[in-house]
Parts: structure tokens; C-alpha cells; sequence
DNA sequence: CAAAACGGTAAGATAGCGCTTACCGTAAGT
DNA sequence: ACTTACGGTAAGCGCTATCTTACCGTTTTG
């Protein structure tokens, strides 16, 4: 399940704080690590989880290596969630109908 | 971090089965855990951290309780996700546009 | 061609998560 | 009041995820 990869990725600390510094712009692998408290080769392993789960993508640029959010991934996460909040909500309302037809002949 | 948490509760398998179970309505614990290939406690585990995340909330019904999904929750992690969406977006727009400079004065 | 920069991968240690069984409290039925 | 149904919690165990250090390949630089 791809939906499921996605919210796993995201539902790590240090993977969202990566996430999270990338919609500031491209970065490279070392500037990442550069800010946070854990080594390069962590960093490696949570952007290749990013990567397969389909949320950033990377580009080659000499030795080093940009990393950026990718749009289709997050937008089709996004529209998942947008549909199970329509449902949610027409199930809100069809139980509210439900207790005023209740209040007026039970 | 709300949003971490969320997506941390439906970043595993089975809480994500559940959650997917509550969405055709209302179910109460025995419901869920008959239908799944884990033990009731587990699954009284798993609506704890559904429930501390935001995504479902539950109502006592005599010894029964009737879990549901949290639409609240699930709004605000819909909110933020299109919220990103939108920044990148943005940005590959800005991106895109910098490359046609690029190519006509560069 | 040598050296340095950058980053991916392997191997191993450790902490935390998810599962089970056992137990307990509360509400409904007889 | 006794029994049954329902579900939350505790304790313990195995597995996986995350981290570290060590190593290697590739690309730029002197």
C-alpha cells in the first residue's frame, strides 16, 4: 500500500524534520545532515525511505546530490485524505438527519 | 507534533486496517478485532493511539464502546497537506520560470 | 595521477513497537 | 446476587527500525 508508506516515512521524527527542511528548497545530503543531530549515513537511509515511499526525488549535480519534495506523491496523498474527509462528513451529516428524524417521530 | 503523531498512527499495517474499517461506520472493539487476524487487546492498543492522535474518537454504549472516526482530525491533516502541497507547487512554478530566464538571457 | 569531497551501502548494537496471555473493572441479563 | 459480555491495562517477548562506525565508488580539483 503506497498511502501506508507514506504516512510511515512521515511518521518518523528525523524523517519530518528532513521533509520539513526541504520545502525551504533543493539541498544536498550534507547540508542536511549539517543541521541535524544525526550522522550522513542517516540521513542517506531516511531520504532513500522518502525516496521509495515517493515524497522527494533527487538529481545528480557533480559528487553531490539534490534532493527535492516531490509533488505528485504528496498531492496524491493529499487528495486521499481529501476523499476520506468527504466521506467522514457525509457520514456526519447522515447521522445528525438520523437523530432529527428520530426527535420528531420516535 | 500533531501531524507526526497522525501520520505515525497510520504508518502501521493494522491501524491503518482499522482506521480503513471505521470508515463504512461506527464499529465497537469486538466488531473490529473479529475481523482482523489480531487479538482484541491489540486492537483496544491500536484505538488508544488512533484516538491520542486525533483520528477517531470513542462513546461508551452499555459495556459496548463505539469507536468512530474523528472528522476534526482528519480535516487538519488534510489542511496541512494541502498546504504543503501548495509551497511546492509554488515552487516549481518559480523553479520552471527561472529556467525559461535561464535559457533566454543565460 | 594523487588527493579531497560527496554520498551510498554494509554490519552491528540498541531502543522501541506490536503482539500475546493474564488479569481486572464495569454493565447487562437471568 | 451470580454469571456473562465487553473492553481496558500490565507484563513480557520477539522483531524491526534507527542509529553508529567503517568502507567503497564516483567526480571534481590540484
Amino acid at each position: 500500500m503506497a498511502y501506508e508508506d507514506m504516512f510511515s516515512a512521515l511518521g518518523d521524527s528525523t524523517r519530518k524534520t528532513v521533509f520539513d527542511r526541504l520545502r525551504l528548497g533543493p539541498q544536498t545530503v550534507g547540508a542536511l545532515a549539517a543541521g541535524l543531530p544525526v550522522s550522513r549515513p542517516a540521513i542517506s537511509q531516511h531520504l532513500k525511505v522518502l525516496k521509495a515511499a515517493g515524497l522527494v526525488a533527487d538529481q545528480a549535480d557533480g559528487t553531490r546530490r539534490l534532493y527535492r519534495i516531490d509533488g505528485r506523491g504528496l498531492a496524491a496523498l493529499r487528495d486521499y485524505l481529501q476523499a476520506v474527509c468527504a466521506e467522514a462528513e457525509a457520514a456526519h451529516r447522515t447521522e445528525i438527519e438520523r437523530q432529527m428524524e428520530e426527535r420528531r417521530y420516535g
